[in-house]
DNA sequence: TCAAAAGTGTTCACCGTACACCCATGG
DNA sequence: CCATGGGTGTACGGTGAACACTTTTGA
């Protein structure tokens, strides 16, 4: 075995996007923490670390979700790369982004405040540091185009939730209101969820219906393709 | 300035998957090499190479595409990063795939035989070294998502071609037969060709007319959305 | 009894799909 | 004159999009 090129060595670091839905201010967030630390302490950022040499890069990746929200087996998809030689000032650094989809009543809160890390509504986003801003723009589009593909948005609400609230989280995710008949007529033609007895009376006095997403009647109608309109 | 862990660095490559459109044969290709160094010398392989340290990674790959093509502003995308551990025996290599789609007319037949390089079909391509052929079915899926969302496959073809040429090359892409006269309409509406005044008379008695992809029409006309079916 | 959200059906326009015949030409 | 590929139009069905009223119930 040959030796490949040693002076082109180069550290790798994963940096994590993080959505989640709030339930009460029905807005799609981003988890951002402030840094403690040179360069650019002070700035919001988005949660990263290095990629050890002994370590898959996908489990970096989870490693330092766990990091920050406690949570594991979450649902997480690589982004691409980011790998201008000037993107990081200290030190040339190839950064792989991901983005992860979390349901917010799980995480942990103690977690998030060591990290002094914060939730923002997609739409008003901080100055983010290095290029961690076209990282969130990247995973944004990527959440649009998957939402659009696969029954994604489920990874961000509770076990039970109303048609209403994942209503509001597509028109979140797409940024477009939605008609509510529509919107039922269409979930309910892909036959994925199971329709509760209970139902939530947080929103309402007459009290919206709870559903649960149906894994098993996915997986058999999986060929159904396209979920909604790019 | 602090500085980062320098223990965790790793050679970052890149590799390239290379599509072309082979006029004759009406098959989509790929453009893959022999390798004549270790490891796995003999096995056919991605053209790659090594991201310096002063390079920005879409420059490396762009470089390692020339070398072995002679070819510069070519059509390339990134997939993504491939970071297992073990994907590499020599030594711990992150590597990034980029997907490149070149016009097989331009390129320099000489420099593909000094890389023994072969043109493969998509559905003949041999057993690949490290997890090239993970890589190879990502970008197929890719080349897919992109024809279905951009006028991609001009790329793929002479700056003339006549619109049976242009519908193969879809077929080829979508692995499915298209109807002629549902294929003809749908690129008409799209509004993105020229049609000249020549004929190609290669391929029939009565010759079929050139076209030509008018990037300006493109342009004017980019809020279409989608162009084919997924 | 009233305010506030939940639930529910129909119509229309457009687009994707299926499908078959005539045309032009070189040999 | 004929074999070969090139070019063209129509009819149907499905899906997305627009649209408004009734129901329930806690205050």
């Amino acid at each position: 075995m040959t030796n490949y090129d040693q002076d082109q060595k180069v550290l790798v670091a994963v940096d994590c996007i993080i959505f989640g839905f709030d339930q009460n201010q029905e807005e799609l967030q981003l988890l951002l923490i402030k840094r403690d630390f040179e360069p650019e302490r002070g700035s919001w950022s988005l949660m990263g670390g290095f990629m050890q040499k002994n370590e898959n890069i996908r489990d970096a990746a989870a490693r330092v979700l766990t990091k920050l929200t406690g949570l594991t087996d979450v649902y997480m998809e690589q982004l691409k790369a980011f790998g201008k030689v000037d993107r990081d000032p200290v030190e040339r650094t190839v950064s792989v982004a991901f983005c992860a989809l979390i349901n917010v009543e799980d995480h942990d809160q103690e977690m998030i405040k060591r990290y002094s890390a914060r939730w923002f509504g997609i739409s008003e986003i901080p100055q983010l540091i290095f290029d961690h801003d076209i990282m969130v723009e990247t995973a944004i589009r990527r959440l649009r185009y998957r939402a659009s593909v696969q029954p994604i948005g489920f990874e961000l609400l509770p076990k039970k939730f109303t048609m209403r609230q994942l209503q509001k989280l597509y028109e979140e995710i797409f940024s477009e209101k939605l008609d509510k008949r529509n919107f039922t007529k269409k979930i309910n033609s892909l036959d994925i969820l199971k329709k509760l007895d209970e139902k939530d009376k947080q929103s309402s006095r007459k009290g919206s219906f709870l559903y649960k997403f149906d894994k098993n009647k996915y997986l058999n109608n999986k060929a159904n393709g396209m979920y909604f309109k790019v």
